[in-house]
DNA sequence: GATAAGATCATCT
DNA sequence: GATGATCTTATCA
């Protein structure tokens, strides 16, 4: 099955919908002659300003500009002073939302990459990165290689690291893929 | 197994 | 000047 690259209508629909389907679809990064490739199977959903886990709740700033524009688009950012995480931009021109990227399946290794700063650290994505358009395959991109997720192989759960934002905390917008297939972490010694 | 602390800096107050 | 959408290592039980 031909790989398709994900396009802007897909990224455009609601927050909760992208971040559940993006589950299953591989995330392709070419870096020179490198080209890398993660199948996701762990997102978060951020939605607009009034969930006060998003950093657009703070407002619109320099930094979360991105996210008040096109869906498709990448937000990278610095935390803790040492790792980055990655984003891609949802919903419709001046609603701030994105799906966070928490852990894909390394493709050639298929070794389990868990942890937003691990994942940008295995796909060689830093700031550079940031506010890239998605939709064009140039560096980075999301691929659809025509799997299926069964809906209940999908298991949701409360957003990590965000206890700070009240009932905003408690929403359960955190999607994985449940390990039921032969997704085997440490398999031998 | 669980919990704690340190690393380190862009961003915002 | 404070604070994270984190990860690693150390320490304790």
């Amino acid at each position: 099955m031909a790989a398709r690259i994900l396009k802007r209508p897909y990224f455009s629909r609601p927050t909760l919908q992208v971040a559940r389907s993006l589950l299953g679809k591989y995330l392709v990064r070419k870096n020179g002659r490198k080209t890398l490739a993660g199948r996701i199977v762990e997102v978060e959903a951020y939605i607009g300003m009034e969930d006060r886990a998003c950093h657009a709740s703070k407002g619109r700033t320099a930094r979360t500009e991105v996210m008040f524009g096109p869906a498709g688009i990448s937000y990278v950012y610095l935390i803790y002073g040492m790792y980055h995480c990655f984003n891609i931009v949802t919903e419709r021109v001046g609603y701030p939302s994105a799906v966070l990227v928490r852990a894909v399946e390394d493709v050639d290794t298929q070794a389990l990459i868990d942890g937003p700063g691990r994942v940008c650290r295995f796909l060689a994505i830093d700031r550079r990165l940031n506010r890239l358009d998605l939709t064009k395959g140039r560096a980075l991109w999301v691929e659809d290689r025509g799997g299926r997720t069964a809906a209940s192989a999908v298991t949701t759960g409360r957003r990590i690291g965000v206890d700070y934002a009240g009932i905003w905390a408690k929403r359960r917008w955190r999607f994985r893929l449940a390990p039921s297939q032969k997704l085997k972490v440490k398999s031998n010694k």
